[in-house]
DNA sequence: GACAATTAAATTGCACGCAATATAAATGCA
DNA sequence: TGCATTTATATTGCGTGCAATTTAATTGTC
């Protein structure tokens, strides 16, 4: 007795959209930045500025290649994103006089405080989740990101 | 010898970019919509109008709300992207006779035709991977899609 | 049957993402 | 030095995402 699916069962279907893994990938990108949304409105955030942010936190005077790099985006979109977070007095954008080539972005002190505020955001985002399970994902996902980063599908 | 970290060990900053679980779905998903790009170009879709013929190809004549719960896009994104698919020619949209206030959405000829092409896709993109790890992680993405659908923040 | 409440889409306005192109500065090399 | 190549950022154009609002049809209630 065979406990395979013939051809025409639609769970053999490869284009079933809940057989895709990139969907889950999708979905849950979506859903996690208008959970996000409302937390980082009143740190006058979105959440691609968040992650902005987090990047200078680490090491501020970044330039806007270097902030690219790190969250794997491109000046079309960094370059105007930047241009509203000034607007917004979180950080200024300036030549770099070595190099004039580069736009290193620095942090406004308002910038720099933001951070206290922002250190309660993991916490309220994680609340009542397993911790290690989510660090053990987070492992999982930071191999596959890798692994895309090298052109391989994974999805 | 105590082997965790003290307070001032940027490895315990709980803003670090690298801690934060949010960010590898975001990554991950930008990443992977990269990545199919070129290969549903040669469809004349972009990655979100393939997710709509996905759920069209299961089941054909869905309104307008219907796609969207499943894809978890609202109208604002919907209607515009269907009206684009439109005038590819993928598809028809037309109000419903029995209820004036929906807009169903038909596979064209040309939309249906396209679902043999579409099956080389999932091949494409998952050649040279593990399907059955691939799977496994699927099925973890899929329940925290659920739990994220449910408002929690998981992330 | 009137009419408030609900439901389904469309519209508006704004912020991404990204490919392709443009611009300008620095580098490399004959 | 002169000039092609490379590098860093900006710009353009298009397609999403999504909150908030609007419009129109249906349902529920008296």
């Amino acid at each position: 007795m065979r406990t395979s699916l013939n051809a025409s069962d639609p769970r053999e279907d490869p284009l079933r959209l809940d057989r895709q893994l990139c969907f889950q990938f999708y979905a849950a990108s979506n859903l996690i930045g208008r959970l996000y949304a409302p937390v980082l409105a009143r740190l006058n955030l979105t959440y691609p500025q968040y992650l902005v942010m987090l990047v200078l936190w680490e090491e501020d005077g970044q330039s806007v290649g270097a902030i690219g790099k790190r969250l794997h985006l491109d000046t079309g979109t960094l370059t105007p994103l930047l241009k509203r977070m000034e607007t917004l007095g979180h950080l200024v954008r300036q030549r770099d006089r070595e190099d004039e080539r580069r736009v290193r972005v620095s942090l406004t002190a308002s910038g720099k405080a933001l951070r206290e505020e922002a250190l309660h955001v993991p916490e309220i985002m994680t609340r009542g989740q397993d911790l290690e399970e989510l660090d053990a994902l987070r492992r999982t996902l930071a191999s596959v990101v890798e692994a895309l980063k090298g052109g391989k599908a994974q999805a």
